[in-house]
DNA sequence: GACAACTGTAACGTGATCGGTTACATTTGC
DNA sequence: GCAAATGTAACCGATCACGTTACAGTTGTC
């Protein structure tokens, strides 16, 4: 499995947006503090935008807000926006049916995976954007 | 992300050793139940006997076996047997340091990153290898 | 001891994906 | 009208996983 920054950005983005209360803020800076292209910033806020976690509006002074408090944004949501895939995937080749465990093991598999990635979700569920903005405010808070 | 069939392909061979409780099973035979190429298993068995989760033998006859009981080999074992990465990383290009939140967002976020990892093994860790292959066995148990 | 079956591993191709970049049409505040 | 900003397409390059072929090494069987 690569890899992945491409939520821990979204977080970033969302946490400037919530540190800034309210300014809009434009792609360019986004993209100065992530350290990336303005672009980049763009095609992620298209995601945020889908899940309706962020507004954006065109022209000069522009750029994107929170479309709700920080405090009313969870992890889980952001993870949800941006990601592409789930945690796990079956095989793209099917199993050979031929054999009694190839026959049936996906669908065993199946709810075991779906467990998992719900467990996941819920573990984010118990952070909100606003506790990740105050801990960068103020550090070595919620031990 | 990049979803990914590797652990659902690693159970599902070990589910077929279990299946033959104690017959070696050689790679070929392997890769007949899952569809693919012998060596792609062979290198799956690699990271499988690294974690001390098979023992292999060479030579005519030969193949793989578990190394301990089916119901003694949790999926969190085998996820992190075979994962080759944390589920969340973290870009690779640093954040701006200039920026507030670009200088504290990824210490704010590891620990956050890291409960989301475990919530995961936690999960996987309510199954074993002997519940995958029961459930195989006979549909329909564990509703 | 020869043979055949099997593993371990290297080498290489390929397709998919992702971050990055440039470019440009469009929107909109001033 | 102008300048600032978004939305979006096109393209590049690196990376990665899967697949495939090939071959040396190991080992049970005859």
């Amino acid at each position: 499995m690569r890899s992945n920054g491409r939520f821990a950005v979204a977080v970033h983005v969302l946490a400037v947006l919530a540190y800034q209360d309210g300014d809009a803020v434009s792609s360019q800076r986004l993209s100065a503090s992530v350290n990336t292209n303005p672009v980049i910033i763009r095609r992620l806020l298209l995601a945020l935008k889908r899940a309706r976690l962020v507004e954006t509006r065109k022209g000069p002074r522009a750029g994107s807000r929170l479309s709700r408090s920080a405090a009313r944004i969870s992890l889980a949501e952001v993870y949800r926006a941006v990601r592409c895939a789930e945690v796990f995937g079956l095989p793209c080749r099917k199993p050979n049916g031929e054999c009694p465990v190839g026959r049936r093991i996906q669908a065993v598999l199946k709810p075991v995976l779906a467990s998992a990635c719900t467990a996941l979700e819920r573990e984010l569920a118990q952070w909100s954007l606003a506790e990740v903005v105050e801990t960068v405010r103020k550090p070595a808070r919620r031990g």
